[in-house]
DNA sequence: ACCTGAACACCGTTCAAGT
DNA sequence: ACCTGAACACCGTTCAAGT
């Protein structure tokens, strides 16, 4: 019997963190290895009270604990991908069956819903010494928290895949998705229109950091520079039929962005792109 | 022995397009089941020249076709969605082996690249009878091309997932960016600064896209209305502890985009976003 | 409370063989 | 030229059982 409380009776589960589940000790230290919260259904059916306080029992066989697993996750995604991550192959580096890290989630995707968040506390808001609300002016918060957001994407591609799929909502993400909402209330847009600015500028940045990190990590997985790619890539287009008049067009565009590495001219265009949604939130808000 | 060709020294494979795949009779009527063109590498090992003129051969036991399974390939996906969609499902709604349909696909990654460009078919510069290109306003082009992308996003949830993975450049996506290039150069924006447009623009409509489709889709499978998974969603989280803050400042935001349905508030934001980009890149253009 | 092993119902793809 | 069937090496997950 598996801990997977009433599978049966969660006809509409939209994300492990709208089911009980508690924020796992709000910090991801080695804390207690408690699995699953109770499912907050029917306290009744409640076990012993497993290791009271939460300290760590240390006459355990394997050490399995819900945050290594999550840690050990978010690491095989980073360098396998999301493709090749299966619990099998999770559970080997864990040194268990496959079965055993059933114990301490319920499905593969409750699983990556937990690493998704794991990786929101590497942004802005959460990290410390960066007290990004200290800076006055809006716009200078809003590009660090773009960088941010970006900078977490780019670091791990698989994210940008899975948010499509969990609309995410775990402790950190909302960290985050709070320090959005404070930067654009102090632009001063009417609150009318801040849902919109809100999309403008991170369904950008969510865009940006996709394409980069995707193309990041085919570049690792072919064992070539961003730059050797680009003009391996390049080069083959340029010999498809096909594609003549598609470069002819680019070309204009590609040659007026000057000099630079691959990265560097990508750096350009983002900062290109927040000059422009900056400027734009300032004329509609003094428009409005 | 499948078709193949010489599936080994193929080391760096990043699309089928750039492989010398024709671009399957330019238009996805029913003509020549020809299978995939003979990768161009070597022209003696060509086969007799398979059904000369490119005519359809009425004797063919399954009448089996590339745009017959490209077809029912995004079909299928449009239906049940990415995760579960399987070449042994696939061929069995053709009425075939699952093996047949490796006879005119290398992949499953192949085929659902093919899906992925079959699917910009539907994007304002292909599309008949729109002639977007007329009105002489740049901004009103750059709606148009806007609502197209995002349409096509909503419409079949699977493609932001794939783009992600398969950076795309098959014909019709081709015809999609030299309409945003020409829209873009129009803006009287520097070029240096045109690539930055084109990424706040549609990575945001990306962004945008992928959340409302993967939205639109949750809804679908729970068999549920967008507003009543909506409100059941906000008290979901309304009921759960952590997320106490979280709505108190997004109240806020949710209470000031006033009356309407789910749909009509998503539709206010988009233009927000859209009247801040567009913003955005004529003060930038003033400026430069 | 935690972990295992065997089993089920799936995958994508290869290969040899049919017509 | 086109299609099949069996087989291989995988999956996620269930279930009954161990300690």
């Amino acid at each position: 019997m598996t801990r997977a409380a009433d599978r049966s009776k969660r006809p509409l589960r939209t994300s492990v963190w709208l089911d009980g589940r508690p924020p796992a000790g709000d910090a991801p230290r080695g804390d207690a290895p408690r699995g699953k919260a109770p499912e907050g259904r029917a306290p009744e059916g409640r076990a012993p009270a497993p290791t009271p306080g939460g300290a760590r029992r240390p006459d355990q066989p394997t050490g399995l604990d819900l945050h290594r697993i999550v840690t050990e996750t978010v690491a095989l995604l980073d360098t396998d991908g999301l493709a090749s991550f299966s619990m099998r192959k999770l559970a080997g580096r864990l040194g268990v069956t496959a079965m055993s890290v059933y114990w301490y989630v319920d499905t593969k995707d409750d699983l990556l819903e937990l690493a998704l968040d794991e990786v929101f506390a590497e942004l802005p808001p959460n990290t410390e010494g960066e007290p990004i609300e200290a800076s006055p002016d809006w716009w200078a918060r809003l590009r660090a928290l773009a960088h941010g957001y970006r900078a977490v994407l780019v670091r791990h591609p698989w994210v940008t895949t899975l948010i499509g799929n969990y609309l995410n909502v775990g402790p950190r993400s909302k960290a985050f998705s709070l320090a959005v909402q404070r930067v654009i209330r102090d632009t001063g847009l009417p609150p009318e229109r801040r849902m919109g600015a809100i999309g403008a500028t991170f369904q950008f940045v969510y865009g940006f950091g996709t394409i980069e990190g995707h193309f990041k990590q085919r570049c690792a997985t072919a064992g070539m520079t961003q730059d050797e790619y680009y003009t391996e890539a390049i080069g083959s287009i340029r010999q498809s039929p096909e594609m003549a008049g598609y470069l002819e067009s680019a070309d204009e565009i590609l040659a007026a962005r000057g000099e630079g590495t691959v990265e560097e001219l990508r750096e350009r265009d983002f900062e290109v792109a927040l000059d422009i949604l900056i400027a734009g939130i300032e004329a509609t808000t003094a428009r409005g």
